[in-house]
DNA sequence: CGGTCGATGTTGTCGTTGGTAACTCTCTCT
DNA sequence: AGAGAGAGTTACCAACGACAACATCGACCG
């Protein structure tokens, strides 16, 4: 089964697993999942319509493949926003919010697939592993922002619930250009910036007698990483 | 047209419309907007698969009106939640956000009508209108808020886009079993009050030369109504 | 070198759904 | 009484997901 390097074959497509996603991707960004057929891919990429079902047992299986893959890329991504941050946990926990967001207005078509009520659905072990993964991460850097002092008047259970409503709620508004429009902002990227600041709200960390809070006075803009829509 | 009053007629279903509106909020509150089918519904009262169309061009004018209905309920659990919190604008306005958290979890099926991807792509004029209502009412509760002395250092526009994440993500997750269940909480209710006391963070509120903020000492917990769930 | 075998793709079919058209029944109004 | 509108019915079509049976290609093995 190796005979597959780049490009495309005669009668075997080669790799049309990967093709699918790619397009399926494609589509969703275009369209949403609402747009997303089986048979509407087999067309787009050529072959016939039972072709994708070699590789996927069903529409869902395909969608939660997506959705997959996002939950690694946002994880990624958090994971590699933090580490650019330093060593501030509430900076780490604010830039891991930040990149989730970014990653939800870059791969929108990602992000929709993890969130869309029909994949939500989806009992699939490897998917839900994977999102638990996802809270994961977020519950871990808002533990350890509380223990840096961020909000300690608060329960970590209300803390983490917290992080997952405004993580979400502010992926879902800013990678929506429907409620964008609502918003009268020209810079969505330095709107979101002042949201993720409303909810890590700095002001709300006492300092600790121990000194691993100290930097956090680099301002809010601290990550080094800026868009330019 | 005015011979319907209560119950079925014969020939004619009598309030078919109605009927299917109610079914339709049954089967989603069950099984979701994915399971939601005319023709399932026309099999659930017992008319053809095509007596729907009488009452809706298509399957999305039917959802559109559940969506609609959900944006009235909305805004009217919000405003009355907002009048029994007395005159302080920060405690009215934590008192809009917990209606409509509240809102959520008790209709979920509105909420997820109106939230559903397939629905926010409805370029219903009449929905439109209604869920621009629903953001000027939470926007102009932010707004009040602000002049109160809440968050004086924001921008509005982050204000109001922190307010529509932080409302949109909070009942979200606490109206989705699927993330609630990742989260360790035995009392959701008593943890979205915690989540939104984060949210709506009273500490942030900076006493005004205005009298009219002064009431705001009642506590937190200020709101008449407790859930006993 | 020829044959087997598994992976991959194809054609054909079925049931369900949304959507449309043409027809029918019932009530109302003149 | 009869026209007409409102509401529901039957019949039909196209698209889709899913499944089964068949075809083709390359790899591997004797």
């Amino acid at each position: 089964m190796e005979y597959v390097d780049d490009e495309n074959m005669a009668y075997h497509h080669g790799n049309l697993k990967q093709a699918l996603l790619e397009r399926a991707a494609e589509v969703i960004a275009e369209d949403g999942l609402e747009g997303l057929s089986l048979r509407g891919l087999a067309r787009d990429l050529d072959v016939s319509h039972a072709a994708p079902r070699r590789h996927f047992a069903d529409r869902a299986a395909l969608v939660a493949e997506l959705a997959k893959e996002g939950f690694r890329r946002a994880v990624d991504a958090m994971n590699a926003g933090a580490d650019t941050a330093g060593a501030d946990p509430v900076a780490r926990y604010r830039a891991l919010g930040r990149s989730y967001v970014r990653f939800a207005r870059e791969d929108a078509a990602f992000f929709r697939a993890m969130n869309h009520p029909e994949v939500r659905a989806i009992r699939d072990h490897a998917l839900r592993t994977l999102e638990s993964e996802w809270f994961t991460t977020l519950r871990d850097g808002a533990a350890r922002a509380q223990q840096a002092g961020w909000h300690p008047e608060a329960s970590p259970e209300a803390l983490v619930a917290f992080s997952v409503a405004g993580a979400m709620g502010a992926a879902s508004v800013f990678s929506d250009a429907s409620w964008s429009s609502l918003i009268d902002a020209t810079d969505l990227d330095a709107l979101a910036d002042e949201v993720l600041d409303l909810i890590v709200d700095r002001t709300r960390t006492t300092a600790l007698p121990g000194g691993a809070a100290d930097d956090s006075e680099n301002g809010k803009d601290g990550d080094d990483e800026r868009r330019a829509s």
